[in-house]
DNA sequence: AATAGATTTATACTTATTCTAAATTGAAAT
DNA sequence: ATTTCAATTTAGAATAAGTATAAATCTATT
């Protein structure tokens, strides 16, 4: 199945998630579509963002906190967060094949995919305590 | 504060999970003390788990999953998950330092930490599916 | 308009974990 | 040996994120 049914509520959620630039938890993209008049069961945001990870629109990220994040974003890419501030930057650099490979080699894995969460201090927090 | 006091209660977990070498998650850990004879509250084991992770004597793994798994091996390593069995084996092939050197440069981060869950397919369940 | 399938809604439920307040433990001081 | 007191354990309530359910509603198609 190819085909996309995207109702008004999914729209909705697609388009919160495409002008979010801070990888939103289902309760931030709650309350941005509240923002924007809207009043949604909780159950169709949920619904709506597991429909638009299924059809691979956004994706759905878990960085180690209790909540997942979404993102719009779907090229292959990680993720570092600030551990003061808490934010979430993009990582474009791509993992290392030769790593990959050794991985494969090492454990005997046939290697699909990497998941990696970077963690350290953002360039704003890094001047701010320079104080 | 580096006084580590362990009780007959954190001992029994910590055995338990230096004694297992499959990532156990927090239910396994209780199953495995009932196994022993142990009948701890439930509250007493998080907590335990919560206090030998904080004196770094064992490691909280967050993979993706909804519940935690918990490590003995405190050295720096990463882990992969099977897609079919769901098995955790461990990588110790470290993330290449120039990778994370480019994403300082790239982000603007002083980075700290990498968390890598790889995804694959196991060496077993390989040979399984080539009949 | 009638039908059927998909979707939304409201709410109940589940799972993992944390919180709370009372009871218990155990080491140190008498 | 007994008292004392902080730390710990316990049982159970509370919380948070997300899933399941069943009835109501929407959306083509005949
Ligand atoms: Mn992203
Ligand atoms: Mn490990
Ligand atoms: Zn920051
Ligand atoms: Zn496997």
């Amino acid at each position: 199945m190819k085909t996309i049914n995207l109702t008004t509520q999914r729209q909705a959620v697609y388009d919160v998630v495409c002008e979010s630039v801070d990888h939103p938890t289902a309760a931030d993209v709650m309350n941005r579509l509240v923002e924007r008049g809207h009043s949604f069961a909780y159950g169709t945001v949920y619904n709506s963002l597991r429909y638009l990870t299924d059809k691979e629109m956004i994706r759905e990220l878990k960085l180690g906190e209790t909540a997942s994040r979404y993102d719009a974003r779907i090229d292959d890419h990680q993720h570092i967060v600030c551990e003061i501030c808490g934010r979430v930057d993009e990582v474009m650099a791509p993992v290392p094949e030769e790593w990959m490979t050794q991985v494969a080699e090492e454990t005997g894995y046939e290697v699909h995919e990497a998941h990696v969460v970077l963690e350290g201090v953002c360039a704003e927090c890094r001047s701010k305590r320079k104080k």
